[in-house]
DNA sequence: GTTTATACATACCAATCGGTATGTTTGTCA
DNA sequence: TGACAAACATACCGATTGGTATGTATAAAC
């Protein structure tokens, strides 16, 4: 049997798509439609990683052909060019992981200010070394990208927007509520908190110390807790 | 008279170095010890441009050749490598600006909160469209390099150390003199102060927006102020 | 005037990059 | 069972990269 007819046949079954799509990339996918698609999604998670770790530019297509498996042929198969691969996976991981960790909790929030504080302390206990060395992947990649290609800045700029726009909305009904001060000007507000959200974890990560993200964590609380009546 | 010639003996007098040296490359600066000297500052600050615009992986040396009329052999007879250009680039220039500018008046300040305030709104109105785009240069050679180069990480961390150290010992003589509640941690106040200003640039960068980076230092002004008595 | 070290200048190199052209296998549908 | 498109696989390409080897001009010392 070759490793061809492996990765399109091969099934498992119980365990996270996730897991498996990593690791064992002959696991056939039965979320996708295709075999095709599964291959497209195994790139995409294979190029996050890339990204993530070395930068968009200096992400190498190699590399990551070579920790998938997958040949030159079958990228260029799914995606045009480097840069569109770039672009899903803002759309496809960054985005969706986004909206799933920090908007919609936001979004169903009854008190803004007690939900945020509980999402920090959370997402900060999930965060590891690993994660503290190679920093936010929205930040890194907005950094990087959004005053060298439009295409990049825009998409990044709309995820940034979406957060934003939906810790506002969160305070403001905090505002209806009598849970945050009504002087509070809560777009500006938004604003902050997510800028200094993101210079906490780039903080943690120059200094790769769980320490400091604390340390900055306890920071932005305070500023929090003034922004409650 | 031959271009070699005249950058070796040209004199102009008056004008300010900086300017001189990013434009004329035959000037001969009174500053500098040697001709070679001049030559290498001279590649020092088309470097950190260069490293400012496109980071360090993808800054060019052959593009900092061509904009400064050195030769490759010329580089490398003052830097060993990329690497040490780099180094250079953070030590004396990052690192010193950075001084100048928010570690010294720090340092002298009598009201720490009433100081970063002003200092934060007069550096506020000095950033161009160009600096927004751009970024912090410290910020973005911070999360580029240090996860992955440790000669980057040791240096560019001295320098945050050197800054935070600044703002903590500041906040601490305020203390002293009542300007600062007691209650205040200043060491982890330095943490969230430097990292949220970082943030703030980001978020400016990412939105190419002066107004973002405006409703950004609102928000850091009044966490400042929350710490006054 | 000769020597010597500094300060360059020129030509070249292997490695890697993103991208392409072309060939082959596979699943599907008639 | 044959046709056909989707899904790859392999080989190759020009451009650019950081780096090196070698040659030359200049200023200062003797």
């Amino acid at each position: 049997m070759s490793t061809t007819a492996r990765r399109r046949h091969g099934r498992i079954g119980e365990k996270l798509h996730d897991v498996l799509s990593a690791r064992y990339h002959w696991w056939r996918c039965e979320r996708c439609e295709s075999a095709g698609e599964q291959t497209r999604l195994l790139l995409l998670e294979a190029a996050f990683r890339e990204i993530h770790e070395q930068g968009f530019q200096a992400a190498s297509l190699s590399r990551i052909l070579k920790d998938t498996g997958v040949t030159k042929g079958a990228l260029y198969h799914h995606f045009p060019n480097k840069q569109a691969l770039g672009y899903a996976v803002v759309d496809e991981i960054i985005a969706t992981t986004l909206r799933e960790r920090w908007v919609k909790p936001m979004q169903e929030a009854n008190d803004p200010i007690v939900t945020f504080i509980t999402l920090l302390q959370e997402e900060g206990k999930q965060i590891d070394e690993e994660m503290v060395r190679l920093g936010c992947p929205l930040n890194n990649l907005s950094q990087e990208m959004s005053p060298i290609d439009a295409g990049f800045k825009s998409r990044l700029e709309s995820i940034y927007d979406e957060w934003r726009e939906a810790i506002a909305q969160a305070l403001r009904r905090g505002q209806g509520h009598g849970q945050v001060r009504p002087s509070v000007n809560v777009e500006k507000a938004a604003i902050f908190i997510v800028a200094s959200l993101e210079g906490c974890l780039g903080s943690a990560k120059v200094a790769q110390s769980i320490d400091v993200l604390h340390a900055c964590g306890t920071g932005l609380i305070h500023y929090l807790k003034s922004l409650h009546t």
